[in-house]
DNA sequence: CTTGTTGGTCAACGCTTGTTGGCAAACGTA
DNA sequence: TACGTTTGCCAACAAGCGTTGACCAACAAG
């Protein structure tokens, strides 16, 4: 024990760095994927050796763990007024891509690592199952109805984040809250087609 | 010169090899990504040398670019009725992904290289873009509405094909057609929101 | 001051990768 | 038969990877 007898949170003095690993570990994951984001590099990056890696997050995969440790959690989504939720639940996740940049390395390892795609999965599960559930007709489709909101709200991610397509990238926020906005309503709240 | 002289079209004797190779390429792309299909494991699948490789597709970016040599072209896709082409669409591109295994590849690779990501891009540029400008209104938005159709259709492929989600592989073609072709209807013939 | 702990660098390891060149067998043609 | 080309295997190369352990400097506690 370094600290006193105070119960946690003992400040270690290289605080800095393991966070400037990190930080340098999500921006390398987000724009190269798992295999290409070598440890070397990241520690280039964070302008210290590739075995101080070794030493605060164990292995590669420790430090791709911490590095899209993150719960999304869209809690304060308003659920009023009812037909407002698709529109909603988009610019949620809108900001959410926008502030975490984890979320594009978790794609991105995703399409390649089912670890990763796990992870993603288990994201839409906690989420947005929950909330198809709550919000639409027919609790036993919200399985379905889920699936299928995430498949739109991750399509566009893929296209504007990952991919990067130029039509993509140039709808503005609102643009998007305007198109998505009602396929998510009517994916979440219209009747079985 | 092998054959006579018959203008083209040299039948090799290795033809079944270079077939063979380009198989297990295809196989190994769409299941592992780029730098996780391995050249050794490819030959090894091929069952034969790794040197073959080398010999016939010069290096593994030419594997690559040979293995995923498609084009797409939903040439036949009928215009009418007018209020039917975005369900004729989904139909069109859902066969397309299940015949052609090159389209999971082309994404699995696209979410970590830029080049493959371009080719993805192309497909769309060539085939949406002009559909999206013939069926609808403001022909100067058609790469944005031919975006969003991008983005819904890859939503679908990537959550069924790539990161697998149950819920999503669970879904069958015509729920898939009843679901996703409104949402392309609109995106395509709706007026701006 | 001494001593133990922490933060950090350096050099090397074992392994896998893509890639190359040489060599032997099978083949087509004369 | 003899000969050039094609098909294939084998062994090796250089480079890059994740990972390890020895070693030194800075600090905190006694």
């Amino acid at each position: 024990m370094t600290g006193s007898t105070e119960n946690q949170q003992t400040a270690r003095r290289s605080d800095a760095t393991r966070a400037t690993i990190l930080a340098a570990a999500r921006n390398r994951f987000a724009a190269d994927g798992y295999e290409k984001a070598t440890i070397r590099a990241i520690a280039r990056d964070a302008k210290i050796d590739p075995s101080m890696v070794m030493r605060y997050y164990g292995n590669k995969a420790g430090l791709f763990a911490a590095a899209v440790a993150v719960d999304p959690g869209l809690p304060g989504l308003p659920l009023e007024p009812r037909e407002e939720v698709g529109r909603a639940l988009v610019r949620q996740f809108l900001t959410l891509w926008e502030e975490n940049e984890e979320l594009t390395a978790l794609l991105r390892v995703g399409a390649t690592d089912p670890n990763a795609a796990d992870r993603t999965q288990s994201v839409l599960r906690d989420q947005l199952i929950p909330l198809a559930r709550r919000v639409g007709p027919e609790p036993e489709q919200a399985p379905t109805r889920a699936a299928l909101c995430a498949s739109t709200v991750l399509g566009l991610a893929l296209t504007r984040y990952v991919l990067r397509f130029p039509a993509s990238m140039a709808l503005s926020r609102e643009e998007i809250v305007d198109w998505l906005g009602p396929t998510i309503q009517r994916y979440l709240t219209a009747p079985t087609p």
